[in-house]
DNA sequence: TTGATATGTAGGAGAAAACCTACCTATACT
DNA sequence: AGTATAGGTAGGTTTTCTCCTACATATCAA
């Protein structure tokens, strides 16, 4: 029998989130926002991690589009993208509807409790 | 030698990214938010996958904290839950910022290249 | 050129994810 | 009671993830 295709996630989308799933690479995203651009090095001594393993969480990073290099010297300097994360944004925001009626009931709900 | 402890994700935001990693599971999101709590078969029907695959995918969201579950004679109704979109949205706020300025460094590299 | 530094790739082990089929449990219907 | 329906659990297979050590490549510095 040949082997059944992946069904693993594959979309950009897919990426996108998985790469989010990993409180490693959601602090490398949070050190290029606040520190901007940075070098392998200066990323990596944040985590405990060796150093290949935290290359493959860049890799995860990059093929999801949420960063970029920059190579100069024998350095590479990773930089922010912006696109996915404003993608996540758009998908979130069908939602954000949604959530704010939820709320609402339960300030309503707790407002009756008050009251009796 | 003893096993490693798992080093995966395993926090409460970790659960959620990694539960909208799957197109499936966004398209349940999506069901619900639309169609209003909805039972296991109803779900279901839209998707090929075998039943207990599915119930797995249920026990994913609802892990992740996305979906409840209410019971109603042999029936489970799912629905969409408010809070871990909201928290995905508070941690997505704080790089609105950044993209805005991003997006307006584009703006500004296209007006001078229409300018030459 | 020789050596050190910065970073990635290769290959492997172990855990986890995502499917499946077979089976179990609870509720409803007759 | 007996049968059908709704849904979950158990256990197995294949693929993917995440870490590691060892090695390769590119660049800088002496």
């Amino acid at each position: 029998m040949p082997p059944r295709p992946s069904l693993v996630a594959d979309g950009i989308e897919d990426r996108v989130f998985a790469a989010l799933a990993s409180p490693v690479r959601r602090e490398v995203l949070r050190l290029l926002r606040d520190g901007g651009p940075q070098s392998v090095r200066q990323l990596a001594d944040n985590f405990e991690m060796a150093r290949p393993s935290f290359s493959e969480q860049l890799r995860v990073l990059r093929e999801a589009g949420l960063v970029s290099e920059r190579k100069d010297g024998r350095q590479r300097f990773y930089r922010l993208e912006p696109v996915p994360l404003a993608d996540v944004q758009d998908w979130l925001s069908p939602y954000e509807r949604f959530w704010r009626e939820r709320m609402a009931e339960l300030g309503k709900v707790l407002d009756r409790m008050e009251d009796a």
